[in-house]
DNA sequence: TAAGATAAGTGGTTAATAGTGGGTTAAATT
DNA sequence: AATTTAACCCACTATTAACCACTTATCTTA
Protein backbone atom coordinates (compact mmCIF):
# COMPACT_ATOMS: atom_id res chain seq x y z
CA UNK A 1 0.00 0.00 0.00
CA UNK A 2 1.58 3.09 -1.54
CA UNK A 3 0.80 6.81 0.48
CA UNK A 4 -0.54 9.97 -0.48
CA UNK A 5 2.22 11.53 0.39
CA UNK A 6 5.76 11.95 -1.25
CA UNK A 7 7.73 14.29 0.62
CA UNK A 8 11.05 14.97 -1.17
CA UNK A 9 14.02 17.81 -1.08
CA UNK A 10 15.84 19.76 1.64
CA UNK A 11 15.39 23.00 3.01
CA UNK A 12 17.65 24.92 6.03
CA UNK A 13 15.23 26.75 7.75
CA UNK A 14 15.94 28.49 11.51
CA UNK A 15 13.74 27.45 15.17
CA UNK A 16 13.00 31.47 16.70
CA UNK A 17 12.49 31.92 20.30
CA UNK A 18 9.79 30.38 20.61
CA UNK A 19 10.11 26.98 19.67
CA UNK A 20 8.73 27.41 16.10
CA UNK A 21 9.29 26.05 13.20
CA UNK A 22 7.92 26.43 9.91
CA UNK A 23 7.18 24.02 7.53
CA UNK A 24 8.43 24.32 3.89
CA UNK A 25 5.67 25.49 1.88
CA UNK A 26 6.81 22.73 -1.10
CA UNK A 27 5.98 20.15 2.19
CA UNK A 28 3.32 22.01 3.55
CA UNK A 29 0.98 22.22 0.35
CA UNK A 30 0.66 18.54 0.21
CA UNK A 31 -1.20 18.60 3.49
CA UNK A 32 -4.60 16.65 2.29
CA UNK A 33 -7.41 18.27 3.45
CA UNK A 34 -8.56 15.38 5.89
CA UNK A 35 -5.57 15.71 7.42
CA UNK A 36 -6.71 19.48 8.35
CA UNK A 37 -2.95 20.69 9.21
CA UNK A 38 -2.75 17.89 12.38
CA UNK A 39 0.23 15.69 12.16
CA UNK A 40 2.34 13.69 14.87
CA UNK A 41 6.29 14.96 15.50
CA UNK A 42 8.18 11.77 17.02
CA UNK A 43 11.47 11.06 17.69
CA UNK A 44 13.17 8.95 14.66
CA UNK A 45 15.42 5.98 14.85
CA UNK A 46 18.41 8.14 14.06
CA UNK A 47 18.96 11.49 15.86
CA UNK A 48 16.48 13.73 14.72
CA UNK A 49 12.51 14.66 14.64
CA UNK A 50 10.00 13.41 12.38
CA UNK A 51 6.71 14.27 11.48
CA UNK A 52 4.46 12.14 9.68
CA UNK A 53 0.99 13.20 8.69
CA UNK A 54 -2.18 11.72 10.90
CA UNK A 55 -3.14 9.66 8.19
CA UNK A 56 -0.05 7.78 7.82
CA UNK A 57 0.44 7.94 11.58
CA UNK A 58 -2.60 5.98 12.05
CA UNK A 59 -1.80 3.36 9.05
CA UNK A 60 1.68 3.01 11.00
CA UNK A 61 -0.43 2.32 14.37
CA UNK A 62 -2.47 0.03 13.04
CA UNK A 63 1.01 -2.06 11.51
CA UNK A 64 2.19 -1.80 15.32
CA UNK A 65 -0.99 -3.09 16.31
CA UNK A 66 -0.04 -6.97 14.37
CA UNK A 67 2.65 -7.18 17.11
CA UNK A 68 2.28 -9.17 19.79
CA UNK A 69 3.21 -7.86 23.55
CA UNK A 70 4.48 -11.30 24.50
CA UNK A 71 7.44 -10.54 22.74
CA UNK A 72 9.94 -8.60 24.51
CA UNK A 73 11.70 -7.16 21.74
CA UNK A 74 8.02 -6.02 20.38
CA UNK A 75 7.02 -4.50 23.94
CA UNK A 76 10.38 -2.22 23.94
CA UNK A 77 9.74 -1.38 20.71
CA UNK A 78 6.31 -0.52 20.67
CA UNK A 79 6.55 1.25 23.53
CA UNK A 80 9.75 3.55 22.55
CA UNK A 81 7.73 4.33 19.41
CA UNK A 82 4.57 5.33 20.95
CA UNK A 83 5.66 7.29 24.36
CA UNK A 84 7.13 10.25 22.36
CA UNK A 85 4.69 10.84 19.58
CA UNK A 86 2.69 14.11 20.05
CA UNK A 87 0.02 15.27 18.08
CA UNK A 88 0.23 19.00 17.07
CA UNK A 89 -1.35 21.56 14.14
CA UNK A 90 0.48 23.88 12.41
CA UNK A 91 -1.10 27.50 13.07
CA UNK A 92 -2.23 29.81 10.57
CA UNK A 93 1.65 30.86 8.98
CA UNK A 94 1.98 27.31 8.90
CA UNK A 95 4.61 26.26 11.66
CA UNK A 96 4.47 24.24 14.74
CA UNK A 97 6.35 24.48 18.07
CA UNK A 98 8.79 21.56 18.17
CA UNK A 99 8.28 20.09 21.72
CA UNK A 100 11.15 20.41 24.20
CA UNK A 101 11.85 16.69 25.24
CA UNK A 102 12.77 16.49 20.90
CA UNK A 103 14.62 19.73 20.47
CA UNK A 104 16.73 18.10 22.99
CA UNK A 105 16.88 14.65 21.27
CA UNK A 106 17.74 16.39 18.19
CA UNK A 107 19.83 18.72 19.56
CA UNK A 108 18.99 21.49 17.70
CA UNK A 109 20.14 25.12 18.14
CA UNK A 110 19.07 27.36 15.94
CA UNK A 111 19.49 26.15 12.50
CA UNK A 112 17.37 23.23 11.06
CA UNK A 113 17.81 21.05 8.19
CA UNK A 114 14.35 19.89 7.03
CA UNK A 115 14.04 16.73 4.68
CA UNK A 116 11.22 15.21 2.70
CA UNK A 117 11.00 11.58 2.62
CA UNK A 118 8.19 10.24 1.06
CA UNK A 119 5.75 9.73 3.92
CA UNK A 120 7.81 11.66 6.35
CA UNK A 121 9.69 14.48 7.06
CA UNK A 122 12.88 14.19 9.05
CA UNK A 123 14.14 17.76 11.04
CA UNK A 124 17.94 17.48 11.58
CA UNK A 125 20.70 19.48 13.29
CA UNK A 126 22.56 20.44 10.14
CA UNK A 127 26.34 19.81 11.84
CA UNK A 128 24.17 16.36 13.29
CA UNK A 129 23.16 15.66 10.03
CA UNK A 130 26.48 16.34 7.82
CA UNK A 131 28.46 14.40 10.61
CA UNK A 132 26.05 11.03 9.69
CA UNK A 133 26.37 11.88 6.03
CA UNK A 134 30.04 11.34 6.57
CA UNK A 135 30.51 8.29 8.72
CA UNK A 136 27.16 6.74 6.90
CA UNK A 137 28.44 5.33 4.04
CA UNK A 138 26.60 2.35 2.23
CA UNK A 139 28.86 -0.25 1.34
CA UNK A 140 29.05 -2.14 -1.85
CA UNK A 141 27.56 -4.88 0.01
CA UNK A 142 24.36 -3.34 1.12
CA UNK A 143 24.08 -1.56 -2.71
CA UNK A 144 23.81 -5.14 -3.78
CA UNK A 145 21.79 -6.15 -1.47
CA UNK A 146 19.36 -3.15 -1.98
CA UNK A 147 19.65 -3.59 -6.20
CA UNK A 148 17.87 -6.70 -5.89
CA UNK A 149 14.73 -5.59 -3.92
CA UNK A 150 14.62 -2.12 -5.87
CA UNK A 151 14.92 -1.18 -9.64
CA UNK A 152 15.69 2.19 -9.92
CA UNK B 1 8.75 -1.81 -18.56
CA UNK B 2 9.65 1.35 -20.72
CA UNK B 3 9.06 4.78 -20.78
CA UNK B 4 6.99 6.98 -23.39
CA UNK B 5 9.88 9.00 -23.25
CA UNK B 6 13.03 8.79 -25.43
CA UNK B 7 14.96 12.22 -25.19
CA UNK B 8 18.31 12.43 -27.13
CA UNK B 9 20.38 15.17 -29.06
CA UNK B 10 22.96 17.41 -27.35
CA UNK B 11 21.76 21.46 -27.09
CA UNK B 12 24.03 24.11 -25.82
CA UNK B 13 22.02 26.87 -23.52
CA UNK B 14 23.18 29.57 -21.19
CA UNK B 15 21.67 30.24 -17.53
CA UNK B 16 20.42 33.35 -16.71
CA UNK B 17 21.06 35.94 -13.98
CA UNK B 18 17.96 34.43 -12.40
CA UNK B 19 19.51 30.86 -12.57
CA UNK B 20 16.80 29.49 -15.04
CA UNK B 21 17.68 27.42 -17.89
CA UNK B 22 15.75 27.10 -21.03
CA UNK B 23 14.94 23.75 -21.89
CA UNK B 24 15.59 22.61 -25.48
CA UNK B 25 11.93 22.83 -27.79
CA UNK B 26 12.81 19.26 -29.57
CA UNK B 27 12.89 17.92 -25.48
CA UNK B 28 9.95 19.89 -24.13
CA UNK B 29 7.65 18.97 -27.02
CA UNK B 30 7.80 15.54 -25.76
CA UNK B 31 6.43 16.02 -22.36
CA UNK B 32 3.11 14.53 -22.25
CA UNK B 33 -0.28 16.29 -21.56
CA UNK B 34 -0.45 14.53 -17.84
CA UNK B 35 2.79 15.21 -16.68
CA UNK B 36 1.81 19.24 -17.34
CA UNK B 37 5.29 20.84 -17.49
CA UNK B 38 6.24 18.86 -14.24
CA UNK B 39 9.73 17.26 -13.85
CA UNK B 40 11.94 16.47 -11.14
CA UNK B 41 15.16 17.66 -11.31
CA UNK B 42 17.93 15.99 -9.07
CA UNK B 43 21.50 14.78 -8.75
CA UNK B 44 23.06 12.50 -10.82
CA UNK B 45 25.54 9.95 -10.08
CA UNK B 46 28.16 12.01 -12.23
CA UNK B 47 28.44 15.49 -11.02
CA UNK B 48 25.61 16.50 -13.43
CA UNK B 49 21.52 17.12 -13.20
CA UNK B 50 19.07 15.09 -13.80
CA UNK B 51 15.77 15.67 -15.40
CA UNK B 52 13.26 13.18 -15.05
CA UNK B 53 9.44 13.97 -16.21
CA UNK B 54 7.53 13.30 -13.31
CA UNK B 55 5.64 10.33 -14.28
CA UNK B 56 9.30 8.96 -14.93
CA UNK B 57 10.08 10.26 -11.23
CA UNK B 58 6.79 8.36 -9.87
CA UNK B 59 8.27 5.11 -11.27
CA UNK B 60 11.28 5.57 -9.04
CA UNK B 61 9.68 6.78 -6.12
CA UNK B 62 6.77 3.57 -5.88
CA UNK B 63 10.11 1.35 -6.00
CA UNK B 64 11.33 3.20 -3.31
CA UNK B 65 8.23 2.95 -1.03
CA UNK B 66 9.21 -0.89 -0.88
CA UNK B 67 11.83 -0.03 1.45
CA UNK B 68 11.42 -0.26 4.95
CA UNK B 69 12.85 2.54 7.37
CA UNK B 70 13.33 -0.03 10.34
CA UNK B 71 16.53 -0.76 8.02
CA UNK B 72 19.56 1.78 8.49
CA UNK B 73 21.15 1.06 5.04
CA UNK B 74 17.38 1.98 3.40
CA UNK B 75 17.40 5.37 5.58
CA UNK B 76 20.34 6.62 4.29
CA UNK B 77 19.66 5.50 1.31
CA UNK B 78 16.09 6.91 1.10
CA UNK B 79 17.23 10.24 2.29
CA UNK B 80 20.13 10.49 0.44
CA UNK B 81 18.01 9.80 -2.76
CA UNK B 82 15.26 12.40 -2.03
CA UNK B 83 16.76 14.93 -0.50
CA UNK B 84 18.11 16.52 -3.46
CA UNK B 85 14.77 15.97 -5.50
CA UNK B 86 13.07 19.46 -6.69
CA UNK B 87 9.62 19.13 -8.07
CA UNK B 88 9.37 21.68 -10.79
CA UNK B 89 7.20 23.20 -13.55
CA UNK B 90 8.42 25.34 -16.48
CA UNK B 91 7.22 28.45 -16.89
CA UNK B 92 5.14 30.08 -20.21
CA UNK B 93 8.63 30.40 -21.69
CA UNK B 94 9.85 27.10 -20.80
CA UNK B 95 12.08 27.61 -18.56
CA UNK B 96 12.63 26.23 -14.89
CA UNK B 97 15.16 27.43 -12.14
CA UNK B 98 17.64 25.47 -11.01
CA UNK B 99 18.09 25.30 -7.52
CA UNK B 100 21.29 26.48 -5.92
CA UNK B 101 22.27 23.35 -4.45
CA UNK B 102 22.09 21.66 -7.98
CA UNK B 103 24.26 24.36 -9.36
CA UNK B 104 27.04 23.57 -6.98
CA UNK B 105 26.81 20.30 -7.14
CA UNK B 106 27.35 20.55 -11.13
CA UNK B 107 29.56 23.30 -10.67
CA UNK B 108 27.19 25.32 -13.30
CA UNK B 109 28.36 28.42 -14.19
CA UNK B 110 26.88 30.48 -17.14
CA UNK B 111 26.90 28.43 -20.20
CA UNK B 112 25.25 24.35 -19.90
CA UNK B 113 25.20 21.55 -22.31
CA UNK B 114 21.93 19.98 -22.07
CA UNK B 115 21.94 16.20 -23.05
CA UNK B 116 18.39 14.14 -23.62
CA UNK B 117 19.53 10.28 -22.24
CA UNK B 118 15.76 8.49 -23.19
CA UNK B 119 13.79 8.82 -19.80
CA UNK B 120 16.09 11.73 -18.72
CA UNK B 121 17.63 15.10 -19.12
CA UNK B 122 21.18 15.58 -18.03
CA UNK B 123 22.70 18.99 -17.83
CA UNK B 124 26.33 19.84 -17.49
CA UNK B 125 29.25 22.07 -17.09
CA UNK B 126 30.37 22.14 -20.60
CA UNK B 127 34.04 22.27 -19.68
CA UNK B 128 33.44 19.43 -17.15
CA UNK B 129 31.40 16.75 -19.62
CA UNK B 130 34.42 17.65 -21.87
CA UNK B 131 37.09 16.69 -19.20
CA UNK B 132 34.41 13.37 -18.52
CA UNK B 133 34.46 12.71 -21.87
CA UNK B 134 38.30 12.09 -22.07
CA UNK B 135 38.83 10.51 -19.21
CA UNK B 136 35.97 8.03 -19.31
CA UNK B 137 36.36 5.89 -22.05
CA UNK B 138 34.87 2.55 -22.04
CA UNK B 139 37.57 0.18 -22.69
CA UNK B 140 37.04 -3.43 -24.77
CA UNK B 141 36.18 -5.26 -22.22
CA UNK B 142 33.36 -3.70 -21.06
CA UNK B 143 31.70 -3.36 -24.56
CA UNK B 144 32.31 -7.09 -24.66
CA UNK B 145 30.18 -7.13 -21.60
CA UNK B 146 27.90 -4.61 -22.91
CA UNK B 147 27.07 -6.46 -26.34
CA UNK B 148 25.55 -9.58 -24.06
CA UNK B 149 23.01 -6.99 -22.72
CA UNK B 150 21.86 -5.22 -25.83
CA UNK B 151 21.49 -5.70 -29.29
CA UNK B 152 22.73 -2.81 -31.70
C1' DT C 1 14.73 32.93 -53.01
C1' DA C 2 12.72 36.60 -50.52
C1' DA C 3 9.30 38.09 -47.23
C1' DG C 4 6.27 37.23 -43.88
C1' DA C 5 4.86 34.55 -40.15
C1' DT C 6 5.72 31.64 -36.45
C1' DA C 7 8.37 29.76 -32.91
C1' DA C 8 12.46 29.77 -29.85
C1' DG C 9 15.70 31.80 -26.78
C1' DT C 10 16.81 35.56 -23.62
C1' DG C 11 16.14 39.52 -20.54
C1' DG C 12 13.75 42.31 -17.20
C1' DT C 13 9.61 44.07 -14.14
C1' DT C 14 5.88 43.45 -11.21
C1' DA C 15 2.96 41.04 -8.10
C1' DA C 16 2.37 37.33 -4.98
C1' DT C 17 4.07 34.28 -1.62
C1' DA C 18 7.18 32.50 1.78
C1' DG C 19 10.00 32.97 5.81
C1' DT C 20 10.75 35.30 9.99
C1' DG C 21 9.92 38.20 14.07
C1' DG C 22 7.23 39.94 17.62
C1' DG C 23 3.10 41.26 20.39
C1' DT C 24 -1.52 40.28 22.46
C1' DT C 25 -4.95 37.46 24.28
C1' DA C 26 -6.64 33.08 25.92
C1' DA C 27 -5.74 28.89 28.29
C1' DA C 28 -3.49 26.00 31.41
C1' DT C 29 -0.70 25.02 35.38
C1' DT C 30 0.79 25.62 40.00
C1' DA D 1 -4.24 34.70 41.74
C1' DA D 2 0.11 34.57 39.51
C1' DT D 3 3.00 32.67 36.32
C1' DT D 4 3.82 30.18 32.43
C1' DT D 5 2.52 28.27 28.12
C1' DA D 6 0.19 28.02 23.95
C1' DA D 7 -2.78 29.93 20.27
C1' DC D 8 -3.73 33.83 17.44
C1' DC D 9 -2.94 37.99 15.00
C1' DC D 10 -0.29 41.50 12.64
C1' DA D 11 3.71 43.13 10.17
C1' DC D 12 8.15 43.37 7.66
C1' DT D 13 11.44 41.63 4.23
C1' DA D 14 13.32 38.73 0.87
C1' DT D 15 12.55 35.52 -2.36
C1' DT D 16 9.96 33.45 -5.93
C1' DA D 17 6.81 33.01 -9.49
C1' DA D 18 3.91 35.16 -13.04
C1' DC D 19 3.89 38.39 -16.62
C1' DC D 20 5.45 41.20 -20.46
C1' DA D 21 8.68 42.41 -24.08
C1' DC D 22 12.35 42.00 -27.38
C1' DT D 23 15.67 39.60 -30.48
C1' DT D 24 17.06 35.88 -33.13
C1' DA D 25 16.21 31.80 -35.58
C1' DT D 26 13.34 28.77 -38.25
C1' DC D 27 9.72 27.59 -41.14
C1' DT D 28 6.23 28.64 -44.85
C1' DT D 29 4.57 30.27 -48.78
C1' DA D 30 4.32 33.28 -52.54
Amino acid sequence: MSSQYTFTGQFTFSIDSKNRINIPAPLRKQFSQKDKKTFVVTRGIDQCALIYPISEWNFIQNELTQLSSLSKTNRIFLRNHLRHANIIKFDSQGRFVLPQSLINYSSIDKDVTIIGVLNKIEIWNPNLLRKVDQSDEIDDQSYEELSERVNI
